[in-house]
DNA sequence: TTACACTTGTCTACGGATTGTCAGAAGATT
DNA sequence: AATCTTCTGACAATCCGTAGACAAGTGTAA
């Protein structure tokens, strides 16, 4: 059973991950949410900590249900990754009692595909979403933020504005004083670093490497032309930026 | 252009690098920063130890795990890149002995596409980000900075303060008794190594080299006239230098 | 002290480098 | 195929670094 699981561990395929790793995926709001780790493989533990840890989420691990429960109980997290090949009580009990005493807080089950052969048994545990193993890191990422978003999104709007401009990132939709502005995805992830990275002077390369990513390798210009989009679209007066400045010699900064 | 991406080592163009080798590539924060390179493979060596020096890095060398674990214990680099077929002990043991030591110093690995097959074990080991075989050295180089950013980031503000004069390389601001002052990015580079070596006296020939990049010391004004436009902007009384005092006959050194 | 050689401070104007902006090509999406 | 997005290259506008001239300052040897 140990074994086999190992195995399953190596077979992950975390295509792009460590490319995808960066710290600046997470709105704003929702860094530093506690997620709840119940694995009890310390190499897959010390994977998913990593992961988690990396996206600006703070972790928590447990090796067992048991304890796992207790801490759950204790720590309110904002979302529980549960792997249900558990010693101790039986995954799915963690997962009943979890939901049965916080319906609202979403558990994603880590499974072996055998395991979920009918999703009727996680529907009826009370799961939100589960990932079959092998799995991909990136996977399990994603399907965890969904979860917190969905969870998220009738509360807080992920948004954020300057000046008279509104920004939903989660959306993607743009307003100027109170007027719809049409973003292109470039626009917006461009956009995103530098509300995320505000007053902060980024070159050229720096935007063209986490913007762009590294595979493609654009002109320089092409920075420039981007931006001036952005600050037609966004700028009170595009020819005297006010947000998006440029700082010759070194790069642009946005200034909220 | 595009052609670049499916580059291999051996297609590498070095003419193109140097054009893009630029002093100003470097973010404000890590000029002088060392790199740790522990290759093998001599041609590869001789590649990335040019690389990293046009960027400014300072850069150590070791052809084997042995070596380059002691190296990194006694130099304490500012980031490691890490071939994972190295002779002697296996490169995924260094791997994982630095993450032990210190976790906090990022590790780019170098791999031929087969030993990446489970990046998870990458995870395991604790690597940061890894490029395969044949990479572009520009993406390998990326890579390295995005690392180094993500590292320095979380240290927030780094800001310096001497006088009534405080200044944020990372925002490229200064400000002098909560006035804002301007300074070009010119300016502030040669700032910036006056800080980074206070008290010591610089000669304007080690300026040139290290702040301009120049290889040749052509009889010139340029470096006082720099000196002469940062008292201007930074000195109480410019006429009586107080910070960016003159050394007769050796040059000019600075005293917070 | 004085005179002299050399170094440094300071100013101006030129020229190169950097950026804003546009139009059209290339690519992607539908 | 049609449309929207992205990229490239060109040009003009602008900024700033640099060279060079000259003044002022510093050290030294007679």
């Amino acid at each position: 059973m140990k074994a086999e699981e190992g195995d399953n561990t190596s077979m992950m395929q975390p295509d792009k991950f460590v490319v995808d790793a960066k710290p600046s995926e997470l709105p704003p709001s929702l860094a530093g949410t506690q997620i709840l780790v119940i694995e009890d493989d310390p190499r897959m533990q010390k994977v998913l900590h990593r992961m988690f840890r990396e996206q600006g989420y703070a972790v928590t691990l447990c090796s067992d249900g048991q304890s796992g429960l207790e801490t759950f109980r204790s720590l309110k997290p904002s979302a529980v990754v549960l792997d249900l090949l558990l010693p101790n009580i039986f995954g799915r009990d963690v997962c009943k009692a979890i939901k049965a005493e916080h319906p609202e807080i979403p558990v994603i089950v880590v499974s072996a595909v055998s395991e979920v052969a009918d999703k009727v048994l996680l529907l009826e545990l009370g799961a939100d979403d589960y990932v079959t193993k092998p799995f991909s890191p990136r996977e399990l990422m994603a399907r965890v933020q969904a979860a917190l978003r969905r969870r998220y999104k009738p509360t807080a709007t992920v948004t954020y504005s300057f000046g008279d401009c509104e920004i939903d990132f989660a959306k993607m939709s743009a307003h100027r004083a109170d007027k719809a502005v049409t973003l292109t995805a470039h626009e917006f992830k461009l956009l995103k670093y530098f509300v995320e990275n505000p007053e902060r002077v980024l070159s050229r390369e720096e935007l063209l490497n986490e913007v762009w990513g590294y595979q493609s390798y654009p002109t320089t210009r092409t920075v420039d032309n981007h931006i001036l989009k952005l600050r037609q679209k966004l700028e009170p007066d595009a020819a005297e930026p006010r947000y998006l400045q440029t700082v010759y010699g070194a790069g642009y900064k946005f200034v909220p």
